[in-house]
Parts: structure tokens; C-alpha cells; sequence
DNA sequence: GGGTGAGGTTAACCACCGTTCACACTGTCG
DNA sequence: CGACAGTGTGAACGGTGGTTAACCTCACCC
């Protein structure tokens, strides 16, 4: 409202619009303090609206979670996909660029690092299904990795220490902002590796 | 019920009182649900009982939660503390040490360790402060031992690294269950020493 | 200039849930 | 036997919070 241009109607990554506005401001809260003791009110407050403005621009509260994880699904999945494709051929170089890809995310967005595994369980059954999915193509991705650079190695082990991995990368919300980013980027990337090829 | 010795009033560990049957049950559903969406009815129905006979036993749901995360805590602070007492003067053999200890806690009890790290946020102020006055306390443990295994690290470095290397060994209820547990638990101790020494 | 649609507001509705209450049952102890 | 402590129950209360309804306003446009 005090910045004229807003060309057309809609978005644009420094002039969100306001449904953006509202799914980054309950991205935050909700990783604060947990999806179910926000209240729509309490979102609302956030972007500067009441609490049933909301409703305006999603059909309820759980449509806006839902919408948010699916979008983190989506975009861990197809930017592990891009980046093992234009990692080459080895192992080593995939697994890589799959950490380096990941410790970004993690530090890029924290808060929907937190949401994504605390809140899934308060999805409705179908969009629950759809989340999970897109997750286990996301982790099968790294398994395929992880099943390459260890030969002699089951895939479940593999596929536990794609759980571990992501625990390891994913502490970033717990030790906030004490180190500069790139030091971060650099610790976290290379104890995932360590940990990977261990 | 069923079997006879139940010598005093209280709980032994396999003939548990019904004060610690509720908070073993109340453990398993926060960590399915988040604390939140768990109602007391709900608790007192995994037990046999209904909802408000939970309050014969504690004075609210919060208080419940208090007691359950005060315990976790303490029970980590106080084995972190023990171990590295056992473990001799040896960097490596106390990191070894705490390794393996915080490994067997987090196979034991996937449920507390998922609601120590969800559900921290639904305490009272005064009960919050202190468990994350022992949380601290036991991440300094660790950190401790860091310092030492890496002379040339600042402090805000090993802490970051204890925290992923609590996220990694904490990823255990995510890959709930297909590894036999000795596999899983040596699969994880070395990645956590990979991790922490890299 | 009046119809239209997008986006807000306030007030009300309603379901859920933590908590309390009044009462019942069961043992033990004096 | 009768008090009493411990534990459980069903019913009721009250606050919280998601959702809906009715109404308003403004930008836009034929």
C-alpha cells in the first residue's frame, strides 16, 4: 500500500502477494509454536488482516498446512533431481551435491524444516499420503546414492543413513544463527559426508 | 492384575503403577500426535481408564508433560555425566563413550526423544526454563568433549557440531524399526563418531 | 454511474476439550 | 462394624478457536 508499484495483481518474490504473505508468516509461527497452538487468528495478526480474512484465500486452516508442506516436498524432490543430474556420474560428486543442496534448503529455510517434520501428522489422511510420498521420492534419491557409493551395503542400511543424514543437516533450527552462514554451510556439509561415507 | 506380587503399592519396573502407566501410554500418543492433539481421554482410554481419572494422578495434562520432559532430561544429563566419569581421560574414548550412550537412550526411547524436541514448547515458562537449563547442561557435556577433540575449534563450532550429531543419532523414529537394533545402533554410533571427529 | 468481484470486518455459532463436581466402590485399619 | 483413604465414573461447566454469515468498501469497467 505505501509502495506504488505493484504491476499486475500478483507476486513477485519481493512483492509477494498476500496469500503469500500469509503462508510465509504461518511457516514461521507454526514452526515456532507448533501448527495447532496458532490460531487463525494469530496468522491473521501477522500479515496485518483479522483472523477470518484468512479464509479469503484458503478454504481452511489445514488446506494452508497442507499447501505448505506439499510445496516443501516438491521442492526438496525436484531440486535433488536436478542436482544429482547435473552432478555427472560419480558417486562421490552426487552425494555432494545432494548435501550441498540440502544444508542450503535447511539454512535457507529453517522454519519450514521444522513445520515439515513436526506438523505432518496433523494432515488429513489424503493430503498425508500425497507428503509422504513426494518425501519417500526425495529419500529414495539419496538411497540410490548412498547404495552406490556403499556396494557392500544393504538398502535399508542406506536408507538410515539417509535418515541419519537429514537429522544431521536438518539440527540447524536448534543451533540458530551463533556461526556465520558460510562457516555453517561448510561444518554441516562436511560432517554429512563424513557421516555418508562413513 | 493378572500377576499376583504386587509386594507394596508401587511400581517395579515390570509391575508398573498406574501413575507410570499413564505417563509410558501418555509418552507413546504425544509422540504419535504431538501432545496437543492427544486428549485426555484419550490417555486415560490407553490405560483402561476414562479421561478424568487422570487426575487422581496429576494435577493437569501440562503438569503431565512437565513431569515426562523433566525426566528425559535429567535421565540424559545424568548418563552423559556418568559415562564420561567411566570413560577415562581419553578425548576419543569419552566422545566414544557418550556416543554410545546417547545411541542406546535414542533406540530405547524413539517416543521420548521425538516429544523432548516437538513438544518442549507447550510447557509452562517456569517448567520450559528448566528443562532447557538440563538440556544445556548436557549439551555443554558434549562440548566439552568436542573442545578436546578439536583443540583448534571455537566453542560455537563444537556446539553446532553437537547438535547435528544429535540430530543424526535423534533421526532413529524416522527410520523406525528395519534394522535389527544392534545393526542400526552400530550403524549410527559410527556415523556419529564420523560426524563429530571430521 | 451503477453493477461486479475481491478482500476485509464484526458478531455469532458450534464443537471440542481440559477441568471440576458429586457420587460410588473397594480395601485397610482401629 | 464403621471411618476413611484411594481410585474411578458420568455429568456438567467454561474457554478456546475454527468456521460461517451478513455487511461494508473500494477499484475497475462497460
Amino acid at each position: 500500500m505505501t509502495s506504488p508499484p505493484d504491476s499486475a495483481l500478483h507476486s513477485d518474490a519481493a512483492n509477494p502477494s498476500r496469500r503469500e504473505q500469509i503462508l510465509r508468516a504461518a511457516a514461521q509461527l507454526f514452526a515456532e509454536r507448533g501448527s495447532r497452538a496458532v490460531g487463525v487468528d494469530d496468522v491473521g495478526a501477522a500479515v496485518g488482516v483479522t483472523g477470518p480474512a484468512i479464509y479469503r484465500h484458503f478454504a481452511s486452516k489445514d488446506a494452508m498446512l497442507a499447501e505448505m508442506l506439499l510445496r516443501i516436498s516438491e521442492r526438496l524432490l525436484a531440486g535433488g533431481t536436478e542436482r544429482i543430474a547435473a552432478a555427472g556420474d560419480s558417486p562421490a560428486a552426487q552425494l555432494r551435491a545432494l548435501v550441498d543442496f540440502h544444508v542450503d534448503f535447511a539454512l535457507d529455510n529453517p522454519a519450514l524444516i521444522t513445520v515439515q517434520d513436526r506438523d505432518l501428522g496433523a494432515l488429513s489422511d489424503p493430503d498425508a499420503r500425497r507428503v509422504r510420498q513426494l518425501q519417500r521420492s526425495y529419500v529414495e534419491e539419496w538411497v540410490a546414492v548412498l547404495v552406490r557409493v556403499h556396494p557392500d551395503a544393504s538398502t535399508a542400511a542406506c536408507r538410515a543413513r539417509a535418515h541419519a543424514v537429514f537429522g544431521l543437516i536438518n539440527s540447524t533450527p536448534h543451533s540458530a544463527g551463533r556461526l556465520a552462514r558460510p562457516t555453517m554451510a561448510a561444518l554441516l556439509a562436511d560432517m554429512a559426508i563424513a557421516a555418508a561415507t562413513a
